[in-house]
Parts: C-alpha cells; structure tokens; sequence
DNA sequence: CTGAAAGCGCTAACAA
DNA sequence: TTGTTAGCGCTTTCAG
C-alpha cells in the first residue's frame, strides 16, 4: 500500500509505509494543526479549543489512527503495562484471581502481562526480566519468599509491585493477601474440634513456595497445642490428582491409620478423594479429608469438599487498585491488605 | 540518585537520571566504543569481535543495564509481544489452553499479553483495539464469528492473528483448532448409539458464540439423521453451575422426559448433575449427561463425566507456534490446523 | 569490525 | 489556545 506523507522536507511525497500505518504527523497534516495538539487531543482534550477538537477528532477517524505503542513509551518513559508471575494458570488456584485483576486493570485503561514461574524461583526471576523488559511498569508476584538475587534485582531497579497470596510481617513489599499460617493453623484446629486425633497432612512441595510451608507450620502448631493429638505423616507432592493420590496410598502405608489427612490445596484434597475412593474407603467414613483454596472443584465431589475458602477474587482486586495507586504515586495508601480466609463445612470431615 | 552521563555535547556532566536507568549511552562511554556496536552485540554478537564483546558485556553487567523498551519498539516497529483474548480465564475452559499458549511464547522471547471478552463482542473489539495499541504484534482470538465492524477492523490493520478453539472452513485468517460442530454430531450420534432416543440440550449463550452454536448444530443434526430420535427441549445459559441447574430444571418440566441431557460444556453438564443429584435423580439410571471440554472437573464428580476431549494444550502450543511462524514471516505454512476431539467414556452416559 | 548520524513517533517545555 | 522544537533510547544504514 501507498500513503500520502508529509516529509521532514516540506514536500509532499508518495512513500511505502509500513502497512499504511498514519503517525501523528499525517493526522497533523489532514486537520490542519501541529503534532503538539493532536497529542494535547488525545491526551487532555480538555486543553484543546472545541472546534479544533472536533477537526482533530474527525482527522483521527478518517485516517483510523493509532498512536504509536513505541513512541510514546519513550516520551512518556511510561508503558501502561503491568505484570503479572503466576506459578501456572492451568489450575484454577491463580486463574481466577487473575482474571479479576486483568479486570481492574483493564477498567483503569492498564495493560496485563503475563508470565508464569511452574513454582521454579530460576523461572520466577527469568519472567521479571522479562517482563520488566518488555517494560512493565509494575509487577504482581505471588507469595515472599524469594532468592536473595531476585530480592536484590528487584530493589536495585526500584520495580514497583504487590505481592498476593501472602501478607509478610517483615519486608516493605506492599501485599495483598492471608496469612496463610492461620488458615493452615485455622483448619487443622477445625479438624481436631471435629475429634481426630491422628493425622496426616499432604502439602505442594515446599521449597521456594512459601505458602505451602507456612500452612503446614501452622497446622503443625495446631496439632502441637492439642497435646493428645498427633502428626503421623507428611507427604510432599506436586498438585496434581495423581501425585496427591500415590501421596494419600503412602500416607496409609504405616502401621497407624490417620482419621483425617489435612491437604493444602484442593488438588491434591480430591486426588486424596479419589485414591481413597479407589482404595474402598469411603470418606467421611472412614476417613476425613480437608482442603484449601476452595476452587470450584471443591463443590462438586462427593461428598463435597471441607475447604478453606481464599477470597481469590477479591484478592486479585485489590492487588491491582493497590499496584494502581503504587504507579500513580498516591499517598496515603495502606500497603499491606490482609484479607479473611473461611472454613467451608461441606461433607468430607466426619465428627468423631 | 546522579549519574556519569555521557551528553551531546560532549562533556561530562553529572546529571539527574530516572531512578538511575543506565542507557546505550552510558554503556557505550564506560565500554569506550560507540553505541551502534553495544546494539550489535546484543542483537547480533556475531558481528562484533571477541575482545570487543568482552568489555561491552562488562560494562552492561556493571551497569546493569536493560534495554529501554520503547526505545526499542520505537526503532524496530516490532514489540514482541503478542496477545491473547479470551472470554475468561475465570473456567479451566480456557486456562490451560492459554497457559501452553505463553508457554511456548515465552521460550520463543515473546511476551503474553492478556485481554478478556467475557463472551461480548463489544468487550473484545475493545481488548482488541487495547493490546493492538500496546503494541501487540499479533492476537489470539478465540473462535470465528466476529461483527463486521471488528472484521474490518482487522483486516484494516493488517493484524496478524490466529484463530484458535474452531477451524472455519472459510475465511482467510490461520486457525487451530477443531471442528466444533462435527464434535457435537459425535458426541450426539454416540448417546444415540446408547440407545437414547429422546435427548435434551443444554448450551451456553449462542448468540456471538460459534463454537456453542456449531456443537448446537452438530448435536441437531445427529439426532434429525435418527428417524426415532426426538429433541425435547434445549435450553441456553451462561457458563455456570447455577444457571445450568436451573436450565436441567426446566428442561424436566414438560410432560415427556427426556432420558439423556447433552451439554454443550463440562460446566454445564456438572451443573445438570448437581442438580439432578438434588432432584433425586441417579445419573445415569435415571437419565444421562455428557459435558464437552474435559477439564479436570469432569473426572472428579460421581459418577465422573462422559464428554469430550478437547486437546487444550496441544491447541495452545500449535497457535503460538502459527502465530510465531506469521510473524516471522516463515514461508509454506499451513495455516489450517484442524486437531481432533475423542470422546471420553466415563460414567455419566447408560446404555438403554 | 567499528563509528557517525539519521531517524522511529510521540510528548512536553517553552514561546507566541 | 496553539505551534516549535528538543529530546526520549535504540537501530541501522552508510562510511571508514
């Protein structure tokens, strides 16, 4: 395709155009007026003479106009753009929370990237550059425990951002989140007001991922203060269905039976489900079965899933009006949001 | 902060830097050499000579030096950035799929950009028009039919995008995918091969949506090539458990019963079985459901969901491959990917 | 193999 | 209210 152009040279010109695209210039040159108003148009019409406008406005139409993602990040050293590192969104633990804060930014006119970090820190940092690179103005990370290098990365280049998922006591990283320790103390002390006494806890792996540890500590913590109670077995494992079921068979393996396996995520609570479905027992019956994250999985099992519900939506909100106000460099804002976690008594924990 | 900046004029001055970001310039003064040749060895260390090489690799990691995006957008006209529109990532529907998606981006140096259109057209031209002017350099769109005005659109801008969870036969624009419809005729010709004869459906909205209507059609079809067969009722909702309970509901009201209920999604069919769980109703004694998708909730209800396979990630990894190959301009692609579904046989489905 | 310099399209300070 | 103009940081001919 061909466009009419207006050169640096005063002359008009026929040139090849990458795919016809019109700058500001062209837009200028049919309206009439310089660059400076088109721009002031489009970026606070408020500054620019109605009728002008109006021209202007119709300049901008009739050529289909676009402004140019790369020229304007380098005036405004600014791209509307923010990021987000999520371990997967292939289990709906992230994917929903996402999408809210996709949403919020979406509605304040801001850009969502994304990246994930399959629970791997080497991964993690690897997508921040990247991000950061691709000139993410901000960022949302998950949980707080990360290596020291990527710690040092991320305060060395000032990268604002909010963590989710948690709500650290120490750090200045603004967060949105629960206390994940709670909930795990929360549960685990719902399970043991139930009556059990021996159990059995399936956590993800814990390394790098600080909200699977510190659910276990709390449910721990909740066993340690009920003296008569005991921990007769952990089992790390990835979330998934399978994993979570050979996890569950190992866990019965020992000479004594746990009455409740407390999981630390709904995955891997209705992998156990199964497993001990195949395996002929029937849950509550004969053994109890909690989860976390009240995914919508939760809901339809059977029985259905006593769950700890994350407010993930809510979650996801708020991470982005925070990350929002960060960039806009509102005062005032309260960085560290610490939102509620509740017990969902559905069918799988038995009163005994 | 102040930094050692190298200036037009060429002197040294201390000058006030945005939070401190070093630029070509900086690196190119602290290298000795000129800027052209640090942009060379990142983009093409090949051109450059060893020990040269060397010392600007230096100055870059004591710098910490990141190239500054827009300025690269700005001179390339390329971001490497490509996004995606979906509906939601808020069901597995689209998750996983979307998540091999930037799986495969990633390991090709592109970044994912998210945008949703929860199901209306409006919204996704707008996500379009929003990721097109934060400089995407190609879409993910889900699905063909689309309004005039986002076609124009479209092919107005040149923009490079691949359709993905259909395969339309016409049309210019690449796909991967599958065909919707003949999967809903499978599916149906298989619940009549069980021997059922009057079927209901229940379906997502279909207006804007192809890939619901083309199951829809599909599903019709199959049972008009039955002699004996009967539709009794179809109902259409959203995408949740709710509104698919109430659908299955209603679609039990007339006076003849319907003895299998075809889903057009795996969230509507476990919306149909809860309900029927709630109704008292046993699935499949006393009536049938099948889904279509496959996500991972369909194996976790009782009895577990007889559905459709839709190969997901298979689906993801093959567009991002398409849509890199587009851009890049490789010649002799195919741009049709038709991939196959399969039925999955599991509990939900009797044979009568 | 390396350097000089001309933009890429847009914004914003300064003038008018 | 509008125009002029100097960059923003990087890539890329074109010379050397």
């Amino acid at each position: 395709m061909q466009a009419l152009t207006f050169i640096k040279s005063n002359k008009w010109e026929i040139i090849m155009r990458d795919s016809n695209r019109p700058s500001l210039e062209d837009v200028a040159a049919l309206a009439g007026v310089s660059t400076a108003s088109i721009s002031r148009c489009i970026n606070s019409p408020q500054k620019v003479a109605e009728p002008t406008r109006q021209r202007i406005q119709n300049a901008i139409e009739t050529l289909g106009y676009v402004p140019h993602f790369g020229g304007r990040a380098l005036a405004r050293n600014r791209t509307n753009t923010i990021g987000a590192i999520i371990p997967t969104m292939d289990n709906a633990m992230f994917a929903s929370g996402l999408q809210a804060f996709q949403e919020t930014l979406s509605a304040a006119g801001v850009t969502l990237l994304v990246g994930s970090s399959n629970y791997d820190p080497d991964q993690e940092f690897d997508a921040i550059r990247s991000l950061l690179s691709q000139g993410a103005d901000g960022l949302l990370l998950i949980g707080a425990a990360r290596p020291e290098k990527t710690q040092a990365f991320l305060t060395q280049h000032a990268v604002p951002h909010v963590l989710a998922w948690c709500c650290p006591k120490t750090g200045h990283s603004p967060s949105v989140g629960f206390d994940n320790q709670k909930s795990g103390h929360d549960i685990a002390a719902h399970v043991l007001a139930h009556g059990h006494r021996k159990l059995a806890v399936i956590c993800g792996l814990r390394e790098g991922n600080d909200r699977a540890t510190a659910r276990v500590v709390g449910i721990k913590q909740a066993i340690a203060s009920q003296s008569d109670a005991q921990l007769l077995g952990l089992e790390e494992c990835k979330y998934s269905f399978e994993e979570a079921g050979a996890a569950f068979a190992q866990l019965l393996t020992g000479p004594e039976k746990a009455s409740a396996v407390i999981c630390g995520s709904d995955v891997l609570a209705v992998g156990a489900l199964l497993q001990a479905r195949k395996m002929g027992l029937r849950v509550p019956e004969d053994i109890s079965i909690t989860g976390f994250d009240d995914i919508s999985l939760a809901q339809v099992t059977t029985p259905s899933l006593t769950t700890v519900r994350v407010p993930q939506h809510s979650m996801g909100r708020k991470a982005a009006e925070v990350l929002l106000a960060l960039l806009n460099q509102e005062p005032g804002q309260n960085l560290r949001h610490e939102l509620m976690t509740t017990i969902i008594d559905r069918g799988t924990l038995a009163r005994i």
